[in-house]
DNA sequence: CATGAATGAGTATTCATTCAT
DNA sequence: TATGAATGAATACTCATTCAT
C-alpha cells in the first residue's frame, strides 16, 4: 500500500537535498536575518509549507546548511593531501588550485566559504569550540605551511596567522564571487604565492 | 528662550551624534536587516522612541550611517596625502600607518571599514553610483600605486584590482576587530608590504 | 468485476467504519478544532489521504459521528425501553443499568455521551433544532421520570430539570471514563437513586 | 525622563489584569485550540501584539490564568471555611451558598471552575501532581465530608467520591452557565443536599 | 484505493513605527 | 524632549486538503 517505500525515501532525499543546496546560496547572500522563508521558497520554487516538512525551523535549516559546510568533500580532501608525500609547495599549490577552480566554477562553493567564515566571526558560538571548520581547515593550512617554512618554500611568520591571512583572501574572492561580476577572481598562482616565496 | 535656543541646539546634536556612533557598531556586527530597532535602542541606552525623534525610520539612520563613513576626516586626509610631494612608497606607508593606528585604536573606525565594504557587496545599490568611498578610496590608491609602479617601487599588476586587493585585506583585519579578539592584526609594515617590492 | 463489486462495497464500509469509530473517540478526548487530521490519521492508523477518500473535509467526518450518536441503537432502545409496560422505577433501574454496563465496557459509547453533551453546548447550532440527541433522550427520560411521580417513586421536581441534571451526571462520569483511570465510576444504583425516592 | 515610573508599573499591571480576566471566559469559552489569538485580542479590544508585550506566547497567557484560578480568593475563602468551629452542615450550606452565588454573579467565576476541571482530564498533566486545585479543593471539601459523616448529617459514602461527585456537579452548572441561557441553576439548597442527608 | 509529499490559506509571533504622557 | 506601551503589517510556522504515484 505504501508509495513504493524505498522510491519515497528516495524522493525525500532529493527533495531535501535540493533544498539544502538551494539555501546555501541565498542565505550566503542574503544572510540570516535578510532572508525571508517566502523569497526563499520562492526562490527554490517550492511552496512555503514545503520548506517545514524536511526542517523545523528556518534557524534549523540554517544549521544543517552550516553543518554540511564543515562535511564537505572539499574538506577531506584537504586533509588527504596534507599527508601526501610531495613538498609544501607542491601542496599549497595543488590547495589554491583546487580552491580558486572551486571558486570559478560553483558558486556555491563560494557560498559555503563565505557561510563558514562569517560563522567564525559570529558571537553566538556556532563555532564556539576550536573543533570546527577553522581548526580544521587552519589546521590542516598550518601543518603544510611549517612543512613549507622546514623546506625553505614558504614565507616567515607564525604559521597560524598565516593560514588566517590566507583564508581569509580566500574568504574575500568568496565575497566577490557572490556579489560581483566586475573584477576577476586573482590567479591560482596569485593566491599561493600569498604563502610561497618569491622564486629568485 | 533664545538663549537657551542655542544650547538646546547643542544637546540635539550631541544626542544625535551618540546615536550615530554607537549605531555605526551595531550595524556593522549584525547587518541591517540583523539589527532591531528595539535592541539598537537598548545597547545605545536611550528608549525606542527616542530613535524617531532623531531620524525618521531605521533605513534613514542606516543610510546616514553609510553617508557620514564617506565624509570623514579620514577619507579627506587620504585625498591630500595622495597630492603631497613625497615618493609613493612613503604614502602608502603613511596609509597604512594611519590604517592600522585607526583600525587598532577605534572599533568605529573598523565598523566604517566593514560597513563600506559591505555595502560594496550589496545589491540594492546604495553604492551603485561611482560617488562613492569605492571610487574615493579605490581611486586615491589607484593613483598611489600608479605613482609607485612608476618609480620602482610597488609590485605590477593592474593598480585597480591592486587596490582592490588591498582594500580587501583592510577589511578583513577590520572584521576581525569587531568580532574576534584572539589573534593581533597584521603590522602596517605587512600591510603595506602588499603593495610594495620586497626591498633587496 | 462485478463478482467482486460486492465485496469491494463491503472492504469500503469496512474502511469507513473503521474511521468513524476510532474518530469518535480522538474527537471526544481532544475537541474539534483540537483534533489535527494528521494527528488522526496516524492514530486510527491510515495515511491522511485515506481519510479523504471517506469523507470530503474534518468537518463532515466530525458531522457523520455526531449524527452517527444519535441512531445508535441505544438510543432506539431506550425508546423501547419507555413504551414497556412496567413500573417507571423498573425503567429507570434498566436505564441506568444500561448506561453504566455501557460506560464501563465501550469507551466509544463515553465518547459518543461526551460528544453530544458538548454539542448541546456550542454555539454553532450543530443542535440547534430540537430534533437532536438532547430532545429525544431528554424527552424519553421526562416521560419516564413522570410516569415515576405519578407512581409515587420518583422525587419530585421539574421532570425536564431533573433528566437535565441526570444525564449531566452521566456526562460527568463519561468524561471520567475518557479521561482518568484513578476514580472508579459510580454504581449503576447510586445513578437511579438520582431520580429515585430513597426506599425507606 | 521615564514615563513617571510608578505610574507606568501601574498601567503595565492594570493591563496584564485586563488580558488575563477577558482571556480567562474566552479560552473556557472556545478551548485552547479554538482561541485564535486574532479574535481573542479582539475580543479584549487591544492589538495581537499587544498580547505578546504581556504573555510570551498564547501557551504562556493559558498557563498564566490556569494557574491564577487556584490562587484565588475563593480557594482561600474555603481553607479557611473549613476550620471554622461550626458544624459540617453549616460549612456546606455556606460552601454551597459561596459557590452558587458566585456562578450566577460572575461568568468568570464559572470559566474558572470549567477550566480547572477541564485540566484535570487533560492528558499533558498541568495537574498531574496532586498539588493543584483537585486536591486543594477536592480535600478542603473532603475533610467537611468527613467532618459531616461524624455528625450524621452527611450520607454515608467514600469521602473523596463525594467530593469529586459535589465538585462535578459544580462544573455542570458551570458549563451551563458559560453555554446556555435556557435552564435556570440548581439552587444552593439542591447542591448542599448532594451531601446532606435528607432531614427526616 | 491508499498513500504521503506538496501546498497555500490560515494562524501565531515579531518588530518598526506611532503616540499619549 | 524622552519615553515605553500599543499597534498592525510583515514574517514565521501550521495544518486541512489535494494529487501524482
Amino acid at each position: 500500500m505504501p508509495k513504493s517505500s524505498e522510491r519515497c525515501q528516495e524522493i525525500r532525499e532529493e527533495a531535501r537535498s535540493k533544498i539544502l543546496h538551494d539555501s546555501t546560496l541565498y542565505f550566503a547572500k542574503n544572510g540570516f536575518a535578510g532572508t525571508k522563508i517566502s523569497d526563499l521558497a520562492k526562490h527554490i520554487g517550492i511552496g512555503q509549507g514545503t520548506l517545514y516538512v524536511y526542517f523545523k525551523s528556518k534557524e534549523e535549516l540554517f544549521n544543517e546548511i552550516y553543518t554540511l559546510t564543515n562535511n564537505s568533500e572539499d574538506i577531506k580532501n584537504l586533509k588527504i593531501l596534507v599527508h601526501l608525500p610531495i613538498s609544501a609547495k607542491k601542496k599549497i599549490y595543488k590547495l589554491s588550485k583546487s580552491i580558486m577552480t572551486n571558486l570559478m566554477q560553483d558558486e556555491t562553493y563560494a557560498a559555503k566559504v563565505a557561510l563558514n567564515t562569517q560563522m567564525m566571526f559570529e558571537k553566538k558560538g556556532f563555532a564556539s569550540e576550536e573543533t570546527t571548520y577553522q581548526s580544521e581547515l587552519y589546521q590542516v593550512t598550518e601543518k603544510m605551511i611549517i612543512q613549507g617554512q622546514k623546506e625553505g618554500s614558504v614565507v616567515n611568520g607564525m604559521p597560524m596567522k598565516l593560514a588566517d591571512y590566507f583564508w581569509g583572501v580566500v574568504y574575500l574572492y568568496a565575497l566577490k564571487k557572490l556579489f560581483t561580476t566586475k573584477y576577476e577572481l586573482i590567479s591560482e598562482e596569485d593566491l599561493a604565492r600569498i604563502l610561497l616565496k618569491d622564486e629568485a
